[in-house]
DNA sequence: CCACTCGTTCTTTTAAACAGAACGAAATAC
DNA sequence: GTATTTCGTTCTGTTTAAAAGAACGAGTGG
């Protein structure tokens, strides 16, 4: 099997950004007969034509903006990675870069960020986003800190260390009306709408788990990765929610929603994930102090 | 200048990932000497050297380390494309994917979803992150709708539609005892720390223009991209927070927060962002009724 | 209709990539 | 300690991919 050729990708890409092959060969400095044949190349790669020739004009098929898209990325990657060798800074004052998972409670956030808070020392820069995002932060020295309910996944080549810094129980919650009338934890599984956490998340895995091992094909009203948002939907009846009961504790309080039952053998554990540097931000380390850094 | 040759960063990432040479060569079925010779030229390119020779060992150096991120970025994007084009399958069922900004208001989501949410045809799939990371699953076509409180910027390739759903108004808040009595929000600026949304939200420059016509340099305690952080760090007494008041609305109500002035000039506007599409996903249409498209 | 422009295809030329041999250094086995 | 094996580098000659240039057909504008 063929690898894509990226160099048949760029001239794609000048092409389908100028919207004319001959101005697109000029501004790559190569002959329109270079271009227009590894464009025939990359399509016959792909198994789909990416543009339609309208008499002299290109138009972009779906697929070529599909393959534009990916294109887009790529080479704004290799950008990043040239911009970023060429300018090397090193690390400014006591500022607290943090990159946090926006499904994490804030109240664990402020909990856990409490040394540093309010210290007329120290500036703390705090960003949401999704791991993979946060990560590439962390790599690329932009955050010095991840706060997350994921472990990432680790390779030989992963310099981050992931550190436990919590775990809470997780239960299956409802609005009394959709609870009913001492039904079995089974039962709602199987009859109720559920809101469940989406695929990337670490508690579907051990969900998915669960939905086999009962025979269980669960009615999906919703998944979503945000702990705040499923609170909301399950207040609103949605559907019976899936989750650490510490997330709706105003809501149990006031009996606005019940707690059915706790799923055993489910957690979700809160880490903090740094990355190993020769010299890592000093802030890092009172925070981190007698958090267990995670085994292989 | 020569641009970055992505066929010798795949050799270079194959060997990172391998780290090995002799390995990485059979893997790609070429020669050693092939891969040796164009990891050099690779790092001739980039200006640094991506591996220290350690006796045979080739060990990754921070360059390598970076150089390496964007290879698994770029390498993934390549790999994506490949299997988007190669497994296309047509639209299932009524699902709707949003892609939500971590910084917008729950509340303010669950009213926009509202005439979705709770329909037995519709499955909704929220997911929360940074505008950036969620414009590119729009244009991937993993998202249908994104929903964000900064406008993204447009040219003339971009497909996207911005819709305008709904603005705030901004305000000066924090505690009674941070506030203090009778005191000037010229003085209050200048003097009380803050808690100020990041650079890159849609507020940010409006405020650093303020800041500049008042002559004020601000003593900021917190920078945070994420409203329900900037509550919570409110709350806390960590600082003067520039918030739409509807986002501490229970705290205001209860006094545990103060509004000092509203900030003339500055809102919050939220935004809708849509792909435009041959085939648009038929939710779309009631959810959009009446929202006006952002005008170039 | 004619002149010009654009993209495609083909053949030849050019440049990049590769294989294989030789080599030096490091690691391993005895 | 010595002999053998393994690994990565460098060089030269070969192979392959990319490019140039010519010819051509279709589309556009005057």
């Amino acid at each position: 099997m063929a690898e894509l050729n990226f160099h048949h990708l760029r001239y794609f890409h000048m092409v389908a950004h100028e919207g004319n092959l001959t101005r697109a060969a000029q501004r790559l400095n190569v002959s329109q007969s270079a271009v227009s044949t590894q464009i025939r190349l990359l399509e016959e790669r792909l198994g789909y034509p990416l543009f339609e020739r309208r008499g002299r004009t290109l138009i972009l098929t779906e697929a070529g903006r599909i393959a534009l898209d990916h294109a887009d990325a790529i080479f704004a990657a290799g950008d990043e990675l040239l911009n970023t060798l060429g300018e090397r800074h090193s690390r400014q004052r006591q500022v607290l870069r943090v990159g946090s998972q926006a499904t994490l409670s804030r109240n664990f956030q402020i909990g856990f960020l409490q040394p540093l808070i309010g210290r007329d020392d120290v500036e703390i820069v705090i960003r949401s986003g999704a791991l993979g995002e946060l990560l590439a932060g962390l790599e690329a020295h932009r955050i010095d800190i991840v706060l997350a309910n994921i472990a990432p996944q680790r390779d030989a080549a992963t310099p981050w260390i992931t550190h436990t810094i919590a775990d809470q129980p997780v239960s299956l919650i409802g609005t009394p009306e959709l609870v009913g009338k001492a039904a079995q934890l089974e039962t709602l599984l199987a009859e109720r709408p559920l809101i469940l956490p989406t695929i990337d998340t670490s508690i579907r895995s051990g969900l998915d788990a669960l939905f086999n091992r009962l025979a269980i094909r669960p009615k999906i009203a919703a998944e979503v990765d945000d702990m705040a948002m499923i609170r909301l939907l399950a207040r609103e009846g949605v559907g019976l929610a899936i989750v650490p009961p510490i997330v709706v504790k105003d809501e149990l309080e006031s009996a606005a929603l019940v707690e059915v039952e706790r799923l055993s053998g489910l957690e979700e554990i809160f880490y903090a994930i740094t990355l190993r540097r020769r010299f890592p931000n000093p802030l890092l380390a009172g925070l981190l102090q007698g958090k267990p850094e995670q085994a292989g």
